[in-house]
RNA sequence: CGGGGAGUGGCGCAGUCCGGUUAGCGCGCAGCGUUCGGGACGCUGAGGUCGGAGGUUCGAAUCCUCUCUCCCCGACCA
């Protein structure tokens, strides 16, 4: 590609609302440009690289023996319905009409689809085991869309399916994608983990997701050193305490004026957080008020908290619906309230003796126990766990990181295809529901991901795998033989397979040295009178400090062999 | 949805508080000339309904009302 007809240009500077490097290097270099908040359109340069991510994603995916296929993105709203996730989802789904007045959506997922279509095309165990995926546009609604191609609107993911006639099968095929998408984010040369995850609104029994390690990311992941555990903070569990055991004291008031955090509360008593029980309001989508209490050095993870209640919606509770179920803000305990559920953290249960609010304002109660002095609807496990907390596993005490989630792995089950008759006959001719799995990578989200772990002060510096052009050729000058020399390189090149983005602009060489760092193709040739008075050019990797010089005739095979190189180390 | 911020040429910004020539600046863009290995320089030029609607006023980018959009933090999230 000649960058004098390259469609799109490079910005000296970014955008101002932009702020993680990728987002900011990729708007600059010429790749992505925003429609809308959370809608982008991918320039040439961009479309490239989300194409290189989907070669990698359809190799590895078609030795897994997936097919490809192709679903709407626009649905009837019925299959939904049926599924109940219609009812269950809130704004996040694009919801349309048709002419004729029937409710319709954009997908966000394809679940209901492929569901429906084993209903039409899996009548017998021996069509199965099955993996179906596609390349596709979805829409999710965020309620905040940010960070470029990060977190957006409106999408491509691939998803696959697996179809099997029992959870053994599924087993195998969610094996099948552990390892695939290993490879692919390998050869896409991204750090990352897997991590135990919450299923959330995809139903089900288990996930995991495949986390890049970024700064930026959203997801916290505790990671125990040893290798024994990964999980997202969301889910993540920690080994707790031994209970303590000690003799219950008698509950006494305490007059505590403007203590209304935990943190005024220890200081103002002169005791540690963890000798304190904190309390937490939620109000339930069902209408019911939640009442978590927790020791004061914890905090409550509202995704356990969502799970053991089997709510899926909470939020924090008003100070109106606080005190009508007999409690107070800022001196809140589960010692009296009442018309709520009362879910109390197991190291309150552990711990005796914990200063509590009193329900009314400047007092708290010390020596509170569960049991005696109040009783809990739940006792579970509702703690966040943090880094420095010890693996459930070995009791080594665990990292956190941020990452971002390039991709995850679901074990459905029959949650989908139970709903919509998905059934097969086995070798006695019963019906049963096929056991689903689905696994889905953002592909553009993937591509960001890599500019986020790849670049540098000068602009990104992509990973060959999944680079734009695997060159950038710069003729230097203006030099009639420098150009000539030039375009002899990009013909020899380009003939041979390696794929270049040659800057034959009249530019000066400043302006092409910065813009071919900022676009990041892994390897740089340059072309001017200097080199060519030693019948040489100039070859410089986008990620090594030194420039080296070779031969005009040698640079055809020094690139292919370095390309190879390259990709080899990206070999998974 | 809650809190905060911003909409002025393709990008980055000033001007708005305190209304008043023709709305500026840098980058970018076009033409000409000089320059040519790390974002050159000079001259000339194009490009703006100041997010939109309504209002106040002799006069509105500037004041008032409504509205749309975008960003940040939080809530939320396969």
């Amino acid at each position: 590609m000649r960058m004098a007809k390259l469609f799109g240009r490079t910005l000296r500077e970014a955008p101002a609302d932009a702020e993680l490097p990728s987002h900011k290097l990729m708007v600059r270099a010429g790749m992505i440009r925003p429609l809308g908040a959370g809608i982008y359109s991918l320039l040439p340069l961009g479309w490239r690289v989300a194409r290189k991510v989907e070669r990698i994603v359809r190799e590895e995916m078609d030795a897994i023996g997936g097919q490809e296929l192709l679903m709407p993105v626009v649905h009837p709203a019925d299959i939904w319905k049926q599924t109940g996730r219609y009812q269950k989802i809130g704004a996040e789904m694009a919801r349309l009409k048709d002419r004729g007045d029937r409710d319709m959506l954009l997908a966000m997922s394809h679940e209901e689809v492929v569901a429906d279509l084993v209903r039409t095309e899996i009548n017998s165990y021996r069509q199965l085991p099955q993996i179906v995926y596609h390349i596709q546009t979805k829409f999710r609604d965020e309620p905040r869309a940010r960070g470029g191609l990060i977190r957006v609107r409106e999408f491509t993911m691939k998803d696959s399916y697996s179809l099997d006639a029992d959870s053994a099968g599924l087993d195998a095929s969610y094996d099948k994608h552990w390892h695939a998408y290993t490879r692919i984010f390998t050869r896409m040369g991204l750090k990352f983990v897997v991590v135990g995850a919450d299923v959330g609104m995809m139903g089900g029994s288990l996930s995991e997701e495949f986390m890049a390690f970024s700064p930026h990311g959203e997801d916290i992941l505790l990671i125990c050193p040893t290798g024994d555990y990964a999980a997202n903070r969301d889910v993540a569990t920690y080994q707790r305490e031994a209970p303590l055991v000690g003799e219950q004291r008698p509950l006494e008031e305490v007059e505590t004026p403007n203590t209304t955090t935990i943190q005024a509360l220890a200081d103002f008593l002169g005791i540690p957080l963890g000798e304190t029980a904190k309390a937490v309001f939620y109000k339930s989508s069902s209408g019911r008020i939640i009442f978590a209490v927790i020791r004061g050095d914890l905090d409550v993870n509202e995704t356990k908290l969502r799970q053991v209640t089997s709510e899926t919606d909470l939020v924090t509770a008003t100070a109106e619906q606080i005190r009508a179920i007999g409690a107070e803000p800022g001196y809140g305990s589960p010692v009296g309230v009442h018309d709520c559920l009362i879910v109390v953290d197991e190291s309150v249960r552990d711990t005796p003796n914990l200063v509590a609010g009193a329900n009314k304002p400047g007092y708290h109660l010390r020596n509170v126990n569960l049991g005696r002095d109040y009783q809990a609807d739940l006792v579970a496990d509702i703690a966040s766990a943090a880094g420095g907390f010890p693996c459930p596993v070995c009791g080594t005490l665990m990292g956190a990181e941020r990452g971002i989630e390039v991709g995850n792995i679901f074990k459905l089950g029959t949650h989908y295809t139970v709903p919509l008759d998905g059934t097969y006959l086995d070798a006695e001719g019963k019906a049963h529901p096929v056991v689903m799995g689905c696994y889905g990578i953002g592909i553009g989200r993937g591509a960001a991901t890599v500019a986020e772990q790849h670049h540098d002060e000068r602009g990104l510096r992509w990973p060959v795998s999944v680079a734009p052009f695997h060159v950038s050729l710069l003729s230097l000058g203006v030099d009639a033989a420098v150009t000539e020399a030039a375009e002899r390189l990009y013909d020899e090149l380009t003939r041979a397979g390696v794929e270049v983005l040659y800057d034959d602009r009249t530019d000066r060489a400043g302006v092409k040295f910065n813009d071919a760092d900022l676009i990041g193709n892994p390897i740089r040739l340059s072309v001017s009178t200097r080199t060519l008075a030693n019948d040489q050019a100039e070859l410089k990797v986008r990620s090594a400090d030194a420039a080296e010089f070779i031969p005009i005739g040698e640079v055809v095979v020094r690139v292919k062999t370095l390309i190879d190189e390259m990709l080899a180390g990206l070999k998974p």
